[in-house]
DNA sequence: GTTAAAGTCTCCTGTTGCTGGAAGGTCAAC
DNA sequence: GTTGACCTTCCAGCAACAGGAGACTTTAAC
């Protein structure tokens, strides 16, 4: 049992992040010392790099949550579990998509923009128009 | 000049975002009527529909507010909008790598998943992995 | 034995960009 | 005169923490 510095340190987590994750109850310590400590054992830990690694597939804690349910149900199904992280997919190809939009309609303006000192400018000149809501 | 609702629908904000604007002295309006509703010109609504625009382009409302300056400072240099939007350019092509890198990481998981009623699953076991950090 | 540093606790605030709701004033139509 | 659509302010909340205050304990050095 150890404390949530060294608890921090081997999750590779801020302090600040595992003593969140102990009030949102996602990963709660096995228990506190007699001093208010919080004591965390390696199935603590476990639990902790488990969430970690899940965040950076960008997960939500909610998700996070569900995952870690299934994680520790020794009856889930990896049906379960692959449509999670299908749905996850699914997020990230739609985001990928919209970046590739906004990137090239943002490129084009840009290739079209002089760069000097006048103040003629294509990108303003975009962001300004108002066509579609008022009258000219 | 226009109350809220109107400006909120011309520009194609909702009426929360126009008052927000407002209160963050992004875009304020003009003036207030005597029973102290906001008043909002067309200048007004040019910087709300030029601040939607931008934020389209994910550009953060700090950065609308740089925006907003050049857009209505007449000694602007078409270099400095520019190079606003490069920043963003090149925010979203990061953006856009770790995303294109976490959906091969992920779909690989997903590929090897049997996605049946067992448990065994990859997926599980890779965030569950702990070699970095706890001796097995 | 004392003291200084480091670690821990709880509680509160701030971040970004809004959104929703409550309680109340105003205005035009019927 | 009253209904309904506006408008006002203020307050709470979302995600996922980060920073700091103020108070305690523990550990290490001298």
């Amino acid at each position: 049992m150890i404390a949530i510095g060294q608890a921090a340190k081997v999750s590779d987590l801020p302090v600040k992040t595992v003593r969140y994750y102990d009030e949102i109850e996602l990963v709660k310590p096995s228990g506190r010392a007699a001093n208010g400590y919080r004591l965390y054992d390696e199935t603590d830990i476990r639990k902790l790099v488990f969430v970690r690694h899940a965040r950076v597939f960008g997960f939500s804690l909610a998700t996070c949550r569900e995952l870690l349910d299934l994680y520790e149900n020794p009856s889930r199904t990896s049906k379960e579990v692959k449509e999670i992280t299908s749905q996850r997919l699914e997020e990230i190809r739609q985001k990928m998509n919209e970046l590739r939009h906004l990137y090239n309609e943002l490129s084009h303006l840009k290739n079209n923009c002089h760069g000097d000192a006048r103040p003629n400018c294509p990108i303003i000149d975009f962001l300004a128009e108002t066509k579609e809501c008022i009258a000219p």
